[in-house]
DNA sequence: GTGCACCTTCCCCTATAGTGGAAGGTCAAG
DNA sequence: CTTGACCTTCCACTATAGGGGAAGGTGCAC
């Protein structure tokens, strides 16, 4: 397959599916004689793959070290289990801090309801804040 | 004050100084003769000003426009209450797509309790996600 | 023989909030 | 007179996930 095909098959573009490459999600084409990038059919699992991996919010160097695994002859179950492990406790802290942060937003913004502006002192440049 | 004393009373650092300025959200600073900056005592209110609105997950920006708005002689009462009801929204919905997305990540580890690693099928690269 | 779709490489740009470093000017102390 | 702590400007770089567009090669149809 050629590049525009995965691209259609896997609903990204060529850009993309080059950016992928050179990043080292995925390995350096073959090439046809007319040097265009050539592809079998897996490269398209591991697009869909990619995707996956991205829908549960891994970065693109997460995923990256999983299809390394996977292309060195290794079930990366294990990697991914421990990946999965880390990605729910950031997931946790971040819902924690902007949780935090909601409630002071909301704090800052119950006062506003009751501000003067005339009562406001320039020198704290807004007094909600 | 020079540079140097605004950002140890304000516990950033000269770099952040300069960077605020040409970001807009401090005015061009008066020079000494020697073409060092000159700061007066409302610069510190305005770099704690900052650090506040930070503090509520405003960004550069949106704090600019306030210090704008106070610059050019207005009480940013009406504004910044807009703001924050606009941050609530914002963080609402983010919190929302965290908190799917930490379901979704809690059934693909789920799934990996239970998973071997010789059931993977290798063409969907692993079979957790 | 030319128009069109496709491919190639290359380099720059996006947004965010700064940080690092080079090359050079200023000022007080020793 | 030189050392050191300041200050100045300018340019590049960080991380993330690509996007835009130029300049040029390929292959097929008309």
């Amino acid at each position: 397959m050629r590049i525009g095909e995965v691209a259609a098959a896997t609903d990204t573009t060529t850009k993309t599916i080059r950016f992928y490459e050179q990043s080292g999600l995925l390995p350096a084409a073959e090439r046809s004689e007319n040097g265009y990038r050539s592809y079998a059919e897996d490269t398209v699992s591991k697009l869909r793959f990619i995707r996956r991996g991205q829908a549960a919010g891994l970065t693109l160097a997460q995923i990256g070290d999983i299809l390394q695994l996977r292309d060195n002859g290794y079930a990366p179950c294990a990697h991914v289990q421990k990946l999965l492990t880390r990605q729910l406790t950031h997931l946790d802290r971040q819902i924690t801090e902007l949780l935090a942060l909601r409630a002071a937003v909301a704090q800052f913004h119950a006062g506003a309801n009751n501000a003067d502006p005339a009562s406001c002192d320039p020198d704290r440049i807004c007094s909600l804040l």
